[in-house]
RNA sequence: GCGUCCGUAGCUCAAUUGGAUAGAGCUUCUGACUUCGGAUCAGAAGGUUGCAGGUUCAAGUCCUGCCGGACGCACCA
C-alpha cells in the first residue's frame, strides 16, 4: 500500500477514537503543497473542529496522540490553526519504489469497489465532416474511459451518432435533386455536406422545398424502401469517414447505436410516459412538467412534437431506458458542451420521475448516477462564437494533417539522418499528441479558443515536452551496455533532484483518482508536466551513466520508473509515445 | 426578465473544491560544459485575482450588491 494510504487510513483510525460518532471519510490526506512544510498534509482536522466547534490545535493534538505512523514517517508536525504535517522516511520512499521496481505496482491500486460506467461520447453527425466541435468530447471521453479502466472499473462505450432526425428529409431532397455522383465518388461528405447546406437554405425561402423535405422524412420514418436505402448508403459513406479519424485518434467504441436504433421504442415510451401520468398534452404536444421542481418548473421537456414526431428528448430517454436494462451501470456519464445543460437537467429529471413510477409498480429501482460532464464552446481567434453553418469551422481532419506536417517539418530538422518512414511515424505520434493535449490540458468548463498556433505548439507545457523527456530516457538504456545483469537494486536517493523526483512519482495514483472523480483530465497533464519538469531536473545535476555502482543502478531504476509512468499516464490520455524523437 | 457558467501577469491558462508566500507556458531580457539528446536547463521581469461589502482561524474559491462577457430558456440536435 503506499505511503499516503497507510497514513490516512491510520489518521481516520485516530480521529475516529477521539470522535466517536463522527463521519471521518472526509480526513484525507494529501500532498503538502510546499515541500518545506512536509510531504503530506492532512487539513481536515480543521473543519471537523469547526463543526464540532471545538479547539482545531486540541484536536490535532488528540488525534496525533493517537497517531502511530513511525513506520513511514518522520515525527508528525502540527502546524497553523491545526495542520498535519507528515515527512517521509527516506526508507519508506526507498522501499515503495523498490517495490515498483519488481512490478507489484505503479503508485496506483486498481479500485476495490469495481463500478459498471456507460460513457457517451463523440456523437457526430451523419452526412456531415467531423470537425473541432467533435474533438473535445472525444478527447475528453476517451481519457475518462481510460482513466476509469486503469483504475479497474468496468466501462461501456457507446457513441450515439446522429443518425435519424430532421435533417434526413433535407439530405433525401438533394440526393434525388440534384446529386453529383463523380463528387460523391471523391468526396462524399463534401457533397453531402453541399446538399444539406443547399437544401436547408432553400427551405428557409421556399416552404414548398420545406414540405417536400418533411415528406420525404415521414416516408423514410413509416419505411419506404427507396429513401431507406438512400439512408443506408449516407450512413455506410459516413461511418468511413469516422472510422478514419477514430483510428487515427486512437479511439474505440464498443458500440455505436446510432440515434435511429431506438425509433421502434420512442411511440411505446410516450405512451407509457402518458398511461403513467408522468407526461401529459400540452398545446398540441406531450411533455413532462417537473412542478414539483424549482429549477424545472417553467421549462417542461417535450417528448412528442404537435405534428406528432419525436425529438431528441424522446430519444434520449428512450436510450437511457435500454441502456438501463442493458447493464445496470452505477453510473452513466454524458460528454457534451456545456450548451446541453438544461436539456439533460431534464433528461435526468424525467428519467427518475419514470423510475419512481416503476418502482412504485413494483420494479427494483437501480441507483444509478447520472452525470453530465461538459465542456466549454468554441470561439473563433477573435472571441467570437463559432459559427458552424458559415462553413468556416476547420474540419478535424484537416486539423489532424497540419498537426503531422508541422511535426514532420521540425523532425525531420532534428533527425536528419532517421529515414523517412520512420520520421513520419515520429511526426504522426508526435502531431496527434500535441492536438490531444493541448485539448486536455485547459480546465473542461472554459470556453475554448481555438487556434492553430495554441493547437499545434511544440514547446513548453505541451505534449512533445512530455515524449521528449520519455525519448531521453529511453535513449540512456540505448546507451547502457548491457553490464553484468543488472538486478534489482536497492534505491539510495542522496540528491535532492533525485528525492523530488521520487516522491512526485508517488503522487502518481492520488492524481489518476482525482481525475475519475472530478472527470478532469487536465489534473493529469499538469501532474506529468511536473513529472517531466523534476526529471529534466534531475537529468541535468545528476550523471546517470557517468556515475558508477549503487548510484548508478538507483538512478537507472529511477529513470525506469519516470519512462513508465511517463508512459503509463500519457496512455491515460490517449497520447504515444516514442523511443526516439 | 429568469437560469447556468465565467472575469486571475501583456497573451493563453492552472490553483487537488475553504488551506499555508496565487503557479505554469508563450512573449521579452540575461546566462548554460563542443551536451548521459539544446524539442533542454538556470535566472530576471510581469498580480490590489473586475469593483464594493460580508461570513471565519483561513477567501481567487462561499454569501449579497454592482460592472463586464458567453451560453441557454416549447416543438433543431
Amino acid at each position: 500500500m503506499l505511503p499516503h494510504k497507510q497514513i490516512e487510513l491510520k489518521l481516520q483510525a485516530a480521529a475516529r477514537e477521539i470522535l466517536p460518532d463522527t463521519d471521518v471519510s472526509i480526513v484525507l490526506v494529501r500532498p503538502c503543497p510546499d515541500p518545506k512544510f512536509g510531504d503530506y498534509q492532512s487539513n481536515a482536522l480543521m473543519s471537523l473542529a469547526k463543526q464540532r466547534k471545538i479547539n482545531p490545535r486540541q484536536l490535532a493534538e488528540n488525534v496525533l496522540a493517537k497517531l502511530n505512523v513511525s513506520d513511514v514517517c518522520e515525527k508528525v508536525e502540527i502546524a497553523g490553526a491545526g495542520f498535519l504535517n507528515f515527512r517521509l522516511k527516506p526508507v519508506a520512499l526507498a522501499q515503495t519504489l523498490e517495490s515498483a521496481a519488481c512490478g507489484e505496482h505503479l503508485f496506483f491500486a486498481k479500485t476495490a469497489s469495481p463500478k459498471t460506467v456507460v460513457i457517451d461520447f463523440s456523437s457526430p453527425n451523419v452526412a456531415k465532416p467531423m470537425h473541432i466541435g467533435h474533438i473535445r468530447s472525444t478527447i475528453l471521453g476517451d481519457s475518462l474511459v481510460r482513466t476509469l479502466r486503469l483504475l479497474g472499473h468496468r466501462v461501456v462505450t457507446d457513441n450515439h451518432i446522429g443518425d435519424w432526425g430532421t435533417q434526413f428529409g433535407m439530405l433525401l431532397v438533394g440526393w434525388k435533386r440534384e446529386l453529383n455522383s463523380a463528387a460523391l465518388a471523391t468526396d462524399a461528405i463534401g457533397e453531402m455536406e453541399r446538399l444539406y447546406k443547399k437544401i436547408s437554405a432553400e427551405c428557409k425561402e421556399n416552404p414548398a422545398t420545406l414540405e417536400a423535405a418533411r415528406q420525404e422524412l415521414v416516408k423514410l420514418q413509416n419505411g419506404d424502401e427507396e429513401n431507406l436505402k438512400i439512408w443506408s448508403e449516407m450512413l455506410a459513406l459516413s461511418e468511413w469517414q469516422f472510422d478514419e479519424i477514430y483510428a487515427r485518434l486512437g479511439v474505440e467504441f464498443d458500440y455505436s447505436w446510432g440515434e435511429s436504433f431506438y425509433n421502434d421504442k420512442l411511440a411505446p415510451l410516450v405512451d407509457e410516459l402518458l398511461e403513467k401520468k408522468i407526461a401529459r398534452e400540452s398545446e398540441g404536444a406531450i411533455a413532462v412538467f417537473f412542478d414539483d421542481n424549482p429549477q424545472l418548473k417553467e421549462h417542461p421537456a417535450l417528448i412528442r412534437k404537435s405534428d406528432g414526431g419525436f425529438n431528441y428528448s424522446t430519444t434520449d430517454l428512450a436510450t437511457l431506458a435500454y441502456r438501463m436494462e442493458k447493464w445496470q451501470p452505477d453510473e452513466i456519464i454524458y460528454v457534451t458542451d456545456g450548451r446541453q445543460q438544461l436539456h439533460f437537467q431534464q433528461i435526468f429529471a424525467a428519467f427518475k420521475k419514470w423510475q419512481t413510477a416503476k418502482a412504485e409498480s413494483g420494479k427494483r429501482k437501480v441507483e444509478t448516477k447520472l452525470a453530465h460532464v461538459w465542456f466549454g464552446s468554441i470561439l473563433g481567434e477573435d472571441g467570437k462564437p463559432f459559427k458552424t453553418r458559415s462553413g468556416e469551422t476547420v474540419k478535424l481532419s484537416d486539423l489532424l494533417d497540419e498537426a503531422e506536417e508541422r511535426a514532420f517539418k521540425i523532425v525531420s530538422e532534428k533527425n536528419l539522418d532517421l529515414p523517412e518512414a520512420q520520421r513520419k511515424e515520429i511526426a504522426r505520434v508526435v502531431g496527434i499528441g500535441a492536438v490531444k493535449y493541448a485539448d486536455l490540458l485547459p480546465n473542461r468548463q472554459s470556453d475554448y479558443i481555438f487556434s492553430w498556433d495554441k493547437m499545434l505548439a511544440l514547446n513548453g507545457n505541451t505534449a512533445p515536452y512530455l515524449q521528449y523527456a520519455y525519448a531521453r530516457i529511453k535513449s540512456i538504456f540505448r546507451k547502457q551496455k548491457p553490464e553484468a545483469g543488472s538486478q534489482k537494486s536497492e534505491l539510495n536517493l542522496i540528491a535532492p533532484e533525485e528525492i523530488a523526483l521520487a516522491k512526485h512519482l508517488l503522487n502518481f495514483g492520488l492524481t489518476l483518482e482525482a481525475v475519475a472523480e472530478e472527470y478532469r483530465p487536465n489534473f493529469l497533464c499538469n501532474y506529468l508536466f511536473e513529472l517531466a519538469g523534476k526529471f529534466t531536473s534531475f537529468y541535468e545535476n545528476c550523471p546517470v551513466l557517468k556515475s558508477e555502482g549503487a548510484v548508478r543502478e538507483s538512478r537507472l531504476t529511477l529513470c525506469d520508473l519516470t519512462a513508465r509512468v511517463l508512459k503509463q499516464g500519457l496512455d491515460v490520455l490517449g497520447i504515444e509515445v516514442v523511443d526516439q524523437m
